[in-house]
DNA sequence: AGGTATCCGGAATACGGATTCCGGTTAGAG
DNA sequence: CTCTAACCGGAATCCGTATTCCGGATACCT
């Protein structure tokens, strides 16, 4: 019923040049956050991706929002690393969802500090988050990790990759990696973490 | 002979009103940064400090000086804290230099990001460097950490932490300390970190 | 107390970067 | 091929901040 519902406001197919411009837009601003660091001005992302300034505020109403479709696409491919991770039964769910965090911050460093703060999609955080504490949870009764982590401790590691990869080193794309396992390891340890 | 021997350049005493607002305007500035993020503006200083801008700008050349400033003075924390834990001979000193350093980067949240890159004191931060070598090399031979931990692993840590520190949640506070300790079993465990 | 080198406040200016506007183009329906 | 809704580029505008300037206040020496 709704296949030919709407010659009255036919919403014509948006031209081709219109959705590579698009997708160009998005690139670029990735790109140009990566390099010159989170405060890129419009002007060069315009230009890298081959556009006017004017084409970017016609896709985005502001430099806020062009952000935040960046940050909500990233928060998209957590959502399925999450998905994948909650599908394991063995123990190992929750390493595998840290692992996808860890490579998520590499991938997306510039802005990556935004994804814990500033989260456009609210819905999509909150499930993120209930989803390290199942995954957490079951670590903690396959014995993955000490019975004493708390959901608390696996945030303040994920906060601690973030700042990890904030750095634009040359080989800090994948020190994360290494420093991941040496603090899963203390955690698998640790029972009772002093202090 | 030093004593009276510049009544040609007498470089009089600064005015008190000098000095008390040259102390209120580093605070206020700690103060803003802290609150407004590291981008509080230069009006907000003043504000803070109970002066006009004018007088902000008679004391440091630009907002970069001023901010130079505040990194000197927590540089010049780290390296005695750094004389103290080079100075203990028991395997710990690394141990007290990262705590040092929690807390110092807890201190100045808002700023902390700058302490490991635009250090204004090349110096300092090579001989900071340098100790940490040092003890991390002690820390081994001691045995407080595996034999195969490396600089790189230590700095990774520290780098993190500055990460832990960057929020500005309620509890983040002392995170860290939590942190700190998980880690540093891993470091005690680890003898190969796998890949 | 008097004189003056210093210091102060805050309005005025300089600047950079976000956002807006509009005349010129172009994809694509008929 | 023609026409027009959509789209484009980039100059012009707006705005928030850093930085400069200078006519008064003030601390400190004599």
């Amino acid at each position: 019923m709704t296949q030919a519902a709407r010659p009255a406001r036919a919403a014509r197919a948006p031209r081709r040049d219109a959705v590579r411009n698009y997708e160009r837009i998005v690139e670029a601003a990735r790109d140009a956050f990566g390099e010159s660091g989170a405060d890129a001005c419009m002007d060069e992302i315009a230009a890298r991706a081959g556009v006017g300034v004017g084409t970017v505020y016609r896709r985005f109403a502001s430099k806020d929002a062009l952000i935040d479709e960046l940050l909500r696409l990233a928060m998209a491919e957590l959502t399925t690393a999450a998905g994948h991770a909650l599908a394991r039964d063995d123990g190992h769910g929750l390493d595998e969802l840290l692992r996808a965090l860890g490579q998520s911050f590499a991938d997306h460093a510039s802005y990556a500090h935004l994804l814990l703060e500033r989260q456009p999609d609210a819905d999509a955080a909150r499930r993120l988050r209930t989803a390290m504490q199942e995954l957490t949870a079951r670590a903690a009764a396959a014995g993955t990790i000490g019975p004493s982590v708390t959901i608390d401790d696996v945030m303040a590691l994920v906060r601690a990759m973030r700042g990890l990869a904030h750095d634009s080193g040359a080989h800090v794309m994948d020190d994360w990696q290494r420093f991941l396992d040496i603090h899963l390891t203390g955690l698998r340890a640790g029972s009772s973490a002093g202090r």
